[in-house]
DNA sequence: CGAGGCTTTGATACATCTCAAGGAGAGTGG
DNA sequence: CCACTCTCCTTGAGATGTATCAAAGCCTCG
């Protein structure tokens, strides 16, 4: 783990998360903010560090949590991409969300107490397992362990009302392609070269789109040169004018 | 306030919270649950009850909060409703939602440490002002509360996830007579007669239709005989049926 | 090399939006 | 008590963006 972490970031284009130490604790954890840099003292770092659990790797399509599963943790991605989605009765699919490394999953089943939707492994997946009844009780002793749970959830609602408007199918397109953009370059990739984890029938159900309407888009948005796309990987050429198309989303 | 309080529930057809004291904290109130009947001790009673601030009435279009300001409080809806909203720079709206008596608002707003939409007065409107830091420093000492708190965040994210499909005109107004009718049947209404606070504009927003085509579909409902309009008081005459076209929507 | 899934492209259908006009209340002022 | 106005609501006719259906190309993997 030979990175540079003294600014925070990770040098390597490969989406793993390293495993830090009682100190300094996974840098792209999703309690990374928190431990590091923050006056969380040894012991509280060192008791987080001891709740966490490595779990995988998951092979593509395995299941992290299953819906109706009993909610006893929450997980961080690791490394790999997560997909979560609801199965209706019809066996039709709802994609919920795309989970990059240092993203939470599963803080939409506290309150439900089971997990409400599936969580697939896309490509090779490595998560971190915290259990949330331990969590909790360290959130009690830790108010920045608490203080950054409520952020999360918080940041989880607004996010959800992102795709909810009713916007067109190249607003839509834009602005998945810039937020997953910038989503990459919280994390060290490059912004503009982006790789898509997941297939096109994904990105279509997941923007409320048919699969293809995104292939006509994406098409189009390659002939005006805004973006160059080569099967999954898309480059994205000129970032202003994308995020123009995008604006009406993500202003707010 | 001479309601029957020993079953829970409000008699009279008002939805104004009653006031509660200090061991019987407002019974519609958001965090109702933690403190009647789930061995919260009088203490802790006291220091919530010490903690909230009654704030209103406001009158029908008045903001309890706006875009951009700083964030410092959650609000729990005493009576009236509330409707949070987004408007964007070329000054179209868009409605994040409707927020009954008991519900809270402002839980969007922790992570940006600004509110993230206005909230706005649909009637007359009182509501309870929790100060953020002090609930949450009060969370860290009962656990109760904190665990609430959670509940009440991750029950947003799966809340907003149901306008979010993309469901048909009729899917999305069944889903939402029902789900409101379920909301006033939980504060203690009839379940079946139910006073819409906005206007066909405001519901044609938040569920991403034009009010024209909720104009029809309300009528097409009642020509069908599963509901009975006038004006904006809506009795649901085949409760069954409704469920049965919301279905997709509402059975995860 | 074959099979299956994913992706692209084209032609057509349809649900909903947009545009337009009229109607119904609720206040307001004469 | 009656116009008057304003806003909200309803209804109709036509426009349109996206879905659906269909078929072919492509890639991957066994």
């Amino acid at each position: 783990m030979g990175q540079d972490r003294s600014d925070g970031r990770i040098a390597a284009p490969n989406p793993i998360a390293d495993d830090g130490d009682e100190y300094r604790f996974c840098s792209t954890c999703a309690f990374g903010a928190v431990c590091v840099g923050r006056g969380v003292d040894k012991i509280a770092l060192h008791d987080l560090h001891c709740l966490v659990e490595h779990v995988g790797p998951y092979r593509a399509g395995e299941a992290i949590f299953r819906t109706g599963d009993a909610f006893t943790a929450i997980y961080a991605v690791r490394s790999g991409t997560v997909k979560t989605r609801l199965v209706d009765l019809e066996g039709r699919e709802l994609v919920l969300g795309f989970h990059l490394p240092g993203e939470l999953i599963g803080l939409n089943a506290i309150h439900p107490e089971a997990y409400p939707c599936d969580a697939v492994a896309l490509d090779t997946v490595e998560v971190c397992r915290f259990s949330f009844p331990a969590l909790a009780t360290l959130a009690t002793r830790i108010p920045e362990i608490q203080q950054e749970l409520f952020r999360r959830l918080s940041k989880d609602i607004g996010d959800n009302a992102l795709l909810a408007g009713d916007y067109s199918a190249d607003e839509r397109l834009a602005a998945f392609l810039v937020t997953l953009g910038q989503r990459y370059a919280d994390r060290g990739f490059p912004v503009n070269a982006l790789h898509l984890a997941m297939s096109r029938g994904d990105m279509a159900n997941y923007l409320r789109l048919a699969a293809e309407t995104v292939s006509r888009v994406l098409r189009r948005f390659q002939d005006h040169g805004l973006i160059r796309v080569d099967g999954r990987e898309v480059a994205i050429v000129k970032p202003a004018e994308l995020y123009a198309l995008a604006r009406p989303i993500l202003q707010r």
